[in-house]
DNA sequence: CGTTCTCGCGCG
DNA sequence: AAAGCGCGCGAGAACG
């Protein structure tokens, strides 16, 4: 970049350097997406040009207090979203994204006119930030820290073993050409891959099998039944196929640095309650390995050929499936530290209610779903597969699940159970948990209650209150509030075919993306506060973690990874470490168990 | 031809 | 009494 082209002044830069060395010694700095400025900033500005290193803690990021508020990531939904007088300038963004990128010859595009606008869309983008970063509530100090420790793991980055991603993605390729050519042979040259959806559906049913959808289930459905063969190779070809989570090696090669590390995954508060998700290579969602050993398997990728792996593994595409895990390595002369908390949800859940049966069988050391079995079965012998329905209940119906869905939740997880038996399991749960159930419905209206009289109200451990944007806040015991923008009151049918006040607002539907309407109800309110909840005891353990030596790289809802120096630290002293809890969070009845290797796994 | 929507997958 | 919830990404299909 010549001088003079930066934000279209003139002024010899070292005059901003000056002004930089001042600024830094007393100034934050803000941004939208923080962490691009920084490494924009530490990358160019500061190795190249000299400029002096800015310190994390003096960052402050408007996008994560927009996810924070409840609000949209970007900064163009933010500015709509907030209806900000400056918006988003797009058309600018389209000459950066054109100034950036090589033209058609291979050349670049220089045209005076459109750096002109690239200025004008630099400033237009500072107005809008500047703008948001004054209507959004700041972070409170607490989660100012958090976003700190944030950065830190993003920078900081996780250990990547390349050299087996490469080696599976080779058969990959070579095993999904196989499978592709053999589809294309039995479907009489109609298909040439099992990925299209519609020409698939349209073929297997020109072939006279009715087929309803193309998920996993309609799949397997229709290949339990009596069908030709050539349907049978091409339907078993996209099952091996249709495993998206071996487009994760793809994810990985494409994003991991030139040190074997990848960086900027995590996503600060990237859900409303509070959980981090995931980008580029997503953790929160690598699928658990199905095979015994997947050591092995590693090794066996590592140094045979496709053909001598198929021999140990038919299932290629499963097997490669099950080691991505694995492909997330300590660093060198490091171990990997992994803890993972015990029914989370379910033990905050008979916190959050006070819910003190419970509560007492989590702190005994009860069997809480052979308990549930009994009472839903009736009898003192349970058998695995009846405690497996006592898990569910316990599990799954905290949050007013009706029997129906139970039902249909268990038939998906694999356990089919009778209509009787699902509504007896409901309430058992119900019976034996009564305050969580009135949880849902004291919660529901202690949220609808303080929405039309403006007031803040207790409700057990929550406090419930409306801003000054009118957005309705859910103070959660470590002091963290849940966003509701825009609440208001209005009517709707519920299921059962009855008129009542539901408590609306406006959010990012989280399947369309789009920033609209919606409504909640007891048992949803009573999800997003356990969850936040279980959120913000993980978190306060993230930073002890940190502070006591074990470097953090990731954390998954409900599991905390840590990378740390070989024979620097114990398993004891990091489980210790993630047992404790915050003062807020006294007596909540929290379990962990963990392991130490040098590769992830589940 | 590039962007947006929809479906399907996998996790807690 | 009643209604589980929270995500992101790839590929194809639809749209402009």
């Amino acid at each position: 970049m010549r001088k003079e082209d930066f934000y279209g002044v003139t002024t010899a830069p070292v005059e901003y350097i000056e002004f930089f060395r001042e600024a830094v010694k007393y100034q934050t700095f803000h941004a939208h997406n923080a962490f691009f400025e920084q490494c924009m900033y530490q990358n160019i500005l500061v190795k190249k040009y000299g400029w002096p290193r800015i310190p994390i803690k003096q960052w402050r990021c408007s996008m994560a207090k927009s996810l924070a508020y409840a609000h949209p990531q970007s900064l163009d939904n933010a500015t709509q979203a907030l209806g900000a007088m400056h918006q988003k300038n797009k058309a600018g963004r389209a000459i950066m994204l054109k100034l950036c990128k090589p033209n058609k010859n291979g050349g670049w595009n220089e045209d005076p006119e459109d750096f002109e606008k690239l200025y004008q869309y630099c400033i237009d983008d500072v107005a809008a930030e500047r703008e948001i970063d004054r209507l959004l509530p700041d972070l409170i100090p607490q989660e100012q820290t958090y976003w700190f420790l944030d950065q830190l793991i993003n920078q900081r980055g996780i250990s990547i073993d390349t050299g087996s991603v490469k080696k599976a993605l080779d058969f990959i390729h070579t095993y999904s050409e196989n499978l592709n050519n053999i589809v294309f042979e039995q479907s009489g040259m109609q298909l040439d891959r099992v990925t299209r959806r519609q020409a698939v559906l349209d073929w297997v049913r020109s072939q006279g099998i009715e087929i309803p959808g193309y998920t996993k289930g309609d799949v397997k459905t229709v290949l339990e039944g009596e069908i030709p063969e050539a349907v049978r190779i091409v339907l078993g070809a996209k099952l091996e196929l249709g495993k998206t989570s071996v487009a994760k090696y793809e994810a990985l090669r494409n994003s991991v640095g030139d040190d074997g590390r990848i960086r900027d995954t995590l996503i600060y508060h990237g859900a409303t309650t509070g959980r981090w998700t995931g980008k580029l290579f997503q953790l929160q969602n690598l699928p658990k390995s199905s095979i015994k050993n997947t050591e092995q398997a590693i090794a066996l990728l590592k140094n045979q050929t496709l053909e001598g792996f198929e021999i140990f593994y038919p299932d290629v595409m499963g097997a490669l499936s099950s080691c991505i895990r694995g492909m997330i390595i300590a660093s060198e002369g490091c171990e990997l530290f992994v803890g993972d908390y015990n029914a989370i949800e379910a033990r905050v859940l008979f916190w959050l209610c006070e819910e003190e049966y419970g509560l007492k069988q989590y702190r005994d050391g009860t069997d809480i779903y052979v308990d549930m079995a009994k009472r839903i079965y009736g009898g003192s012998d349970i058998s695995k597969l009846q405690r497996d329905l006592g898990k569910r209940a316990v599990l799954g119906c905290g949050y007013g699940m009706g029997h129906v869905k139970f039902a249909q939740t268990c038939a998906a997880q694999g356990q089919p159970i009778t209509g009787d038996l699902a509504e007896r399991a409901v309430k058992a749960y119900r019976d034996t948990y009564g305050n969580v159930c009135r949880g849902w419905y004291a919660q529901e209206n202690a949220a609808i209650s303080v929405c039309h009289t403006k007031q803040s109200a207790y409700c057990g451990r929550i406090i419930w209150k409306m801003d000054s944007r009118g957005t309705l806040l859910c103070q959660l015991p470590s002091g963290r509030c849940l966003a509701y923008p825009n609440a208001f009151l209005e009517y709707v049918e519920t299921p059962w075919g009855e008129r009542k006040i539901a408590l609306h607002y406006m959010a990012v539907d989280s399947t369309t993306k789009r920033w609209g309407k919606e409504h909640t109800y007891g048992g949803k309110i009573i999800e997003n506060i356990t969850q936040a909840i279980a959120r913000d005891l993980l978190a306060a353990a993230m930073l002890r973690c940190e502070s006591r030596g074990f470097p953090v790289i990731f954390s998954v809802h409900d599991e905390i990874v840590a990378d740390v120096a070989e024979g620097s630290k114990t398993l004891q002293e990091f489980e210790q470490c993630l047992c404790e809890v915050p003062g807020w969070a006294t007596g909540a009845p929290i379990r962990v168990e963990g392991w130490v290797g040098r590769r992830y796994k589940k």
